[in-house]
RNA sequence: CGGGGCGUAGCGCAGUUGGUAGCGCGCGACAUUUGGGAUGUUGAGGUCGCAUGUUCGAAUCAUGUCGCCCCGACCA
């Protein structure tokens, strides 16, 4: 492709909305424009890039048996009320002229499975696994961070079809290998985490981290075993001693105008941990206190599963009144009655513990658990914190970092498969639910992920699996006519060679083409140049300050050699994680 | 949806006590330059997000509204 008539509009500043990283290059380097809140146009350059990573996917999935297809966009409202997500917030619904109602796909369990049920009708018809890469529609609340998290994009999704659970396992672990390679192929760095299955459901599903600052999930990870998992999901060990049991008494002290932790914390001069927060949520409508530890934050996601409940909310005022007879900020579980009490591990071995006293301006000290106040279930019920001992191996400690979901993995089990009665018969002649699987991939996230991964303060530097070229060639001296004829040879014979090349032709100074050719980020990067007088030309890679004189005759076998080894580099076989 | 911030030229921004708009970058032309975002001369480009109101007069004040960004809620 040659620069003087490509488009790929670079910007000198910063735009304003953008914060992070990849955000900023993206549309510096004229990769991304905005449309609305969450509605990005993906330029040529960020095209191509979406297209290479399309290719390495392609090629994994065929490897695993997985077959490509394409289904609708609109998606009808009957389909979607089978299985009660045609109410969901993030619906986008539409309606067609004859008043007839549709959702825009923000994800295609209905459709495949409405497809399956259709025509799969023996077990001797499975296994079957098919995928997409479609864009797909969610009303988020709020957009973020460039393509992070959009409105609209583009997202690779597989679904499986098994006849029992031992063969839908199979299934998963060949997605999930499948997703191994191509994150490694593809040059992004991910840990596997487990995680929470939202309402998606609660079997086993993993999800594919790329670490990065911008990153909006919390990722805790073993310092010593090779255990990693979301906050939402990383369960909590008991505290491993009780503290000795004390003969303080309880004292009730006048804390006025001190309602938060901090508050009476300072207030009282005791330290947050010696603390019972207790929370009071609407469960479904009904009132549950909740009691964590001062310096601990409650895990809605756990609460959630563990009270069953479909709507789980911080209670609104009038209902802590009610419950607690104080105004909000000065509950406590001593003398609370008539009300489900969830208590963490971590509140029932407390001994000298501060909390509220049901009575507005006031707070107890003193109290011990189990002598002053009981609770109806203690469980693991707070957020996991850097620090805290590993759950699987026990001897390690948890760290945490950020991380950006680029892959989610699910075991579905027969959840939509009974919901929409797919079934088929069995090898004993009797009808069966099929066992399924659900896989994604964000690919316009995926791109925004490898960009926060791999940038420096000049722009971006692509893998040079999905970089939008392999090589890009710059004319230093575009009116020196010597220096444009061998730069257009070179740039001929490489697309002859079957090299992936940018001809930066433009008639810029030289220093204009070096900085662009820095913020679009490709790999390798020839520069024809002074050093044609004497027959050699530059080689550069991106990312590195090693520039390699190369003669005029030798350029089209070096760079062949030198992307050879930036592929081999990314090879599943060779490269570790 | 709650909290905070911002809407003025393609991008980044300024605009004083209310008097009908400016700077830098970018863009066009010309000249001089030419290996890391050149310099000079000159030129084009704006219903000041939108609406209503106050006023002789509104980018500026008031009310409303729309949009965008960040934090939180939310995120199959």
């Amino acid at each position: 492709m040659r620069a003087s008539s490509y488009f790929a509009p670079t910007l000198r500043e910063v735009p304003a909305e953008a914060e992070i990283p990849s955000h900023k290059l993206l549309l510096r380097a004229g990769y991304l424009r905005k449309l609305g809140a969450g509605v990005y146009t993906y330029l040529p350059l960020a095209w191509k890039v979406i297209r290479k990573m399309e290719q390495v996917l392609r090629e994994e999935q065929e490897l695993i048996n997985c077959a490509e297809m394409r289904m609708p966009t609109l998606v009808p409202k009957e389909l979607m009320e089978e299985t009660g997500r045609w109410g969901l917030d993030v619906v986008y619904k539409l309606q067609d002229r004859r008043k007839a109602d549709f959702a825009l796909g923000f994800t295609h369990e209905e459709v495949i499975t409405d497809l399956a049920r259709q025509e799969l009708r023996s077990w001797r018809d499975l296994p079957v696994m098919l995928y997409q890469v479609q864009t797909k529609f969610r009303d988020e609340p709020r957009p973020r961070g460039g393509v992070i998290r959009t409105r609209e994009f583009l997202m690779f999704d597989a679904y499986s079809f098994d006849r029992d659970v031992d063969a839908m396992d199979t299934s998963y672990k060949a997605q999930r290998t499948a997703y191994e390679r191509f994150f490694q192929r593809i040059g992004l760095r991910y840990l596997i985490v487990d995680a929470d299955g939202g309402a998606i459901g609660d079997l086993d599903n993993q999800e594919f981290m790329s670490l990065a600052d911008a990153g909006e999930d919390t990722v805790l990870s073993c310092d010593s075993c090779s255990y990693a998992a979301n906050a939402e999901k990383c369960p909590v060990n008991p505290p491993a001693t009780s503290e000795t049991a004390t003969s303080v008494s309880l004292e009730e002290v006048h804390t006025p105008n001190a309602r938060t932790i901090d508050e009476v914390a300072a207030f009282l001069g005791t330290a947050s941990s010696m603390f019972i927060k207790t929370l009071i949520y609407s469960a479904d409508g009904k009132p549950v206190v909740v009691l964590v530890r001062g310096d601990h934050t409650v895990n809605d996601v756990k609460l959630a599963r563990l009270v069953g409940a479909a709507e789980l909310e911080l209670a609104p005022e009038a209902m802590v009144v009610a419950v607690t007879g104080a105004p909000v900020g000065f509950a406590g579980p001593v003398g609370l009655t008539g009300v489900p009490i969830y208590a963490d591990h971590a509140v029932t071995v407390l001994q000298s513990a501060v909390t509220g006293a049901n009575k507005a301006d006031f707070h107890i000290t003193g109290v011990a658990a189990g002598r002053d106040f009981t609770w109806t279930v203690a469980a693991d019920i707070r957020v996991a914190e850097d620090g805290d001992s590993c759950p699987m191996c026990t001897s390690g400690t948890m760290r945490t970092t950020r991380g950006i979901e680029i892959g989610h993995i699910f075991k579905l089990g027969d959840k939509y498969s009974k919901a929409m009665q797919l079934d088929v018969t069995g090898d004993d002649g009797k009808l069966q639910a099929i066992q399924m699987g659900c896989y994604g991939i964000g690919m316009s996230r995926s791109l925004a992920a490898i960009v926060e991964a791999s940038h420096d303060k000049d722009g971006i530097i692509w893998p040079i699996s999905v970089a939008p070229f392999e090589v890009s060639i710059v004319v230093a001296a575009r009116q020196d006519d010597a220096q444009y004829a061998a730069a257009d040879a070179i740039y001929k014979s490489m697309k002859a060679a079957g090299l992936d090349v940018y001809f930066d032709d433009r008639d810029e100074r030289a220093g204009v083409k070096f900085k662009d050719a820095d913020l679009m980020g490709c790999p390798i990067r020839v520069v024809v140049g002074k050093g044609l007088a004497t027959g050699v030309v530059e080689v550069k890679q991106r990312g590195t300050d090693v520039v390699e004189t190369v003669a005029l005759a030798d350029i089209i076998q070096r760079v062949t050699v030198l992307k050879q080894q930036l592929l081999t580099a990314l090879n599943p076989a060779t490269h570790h994680v």
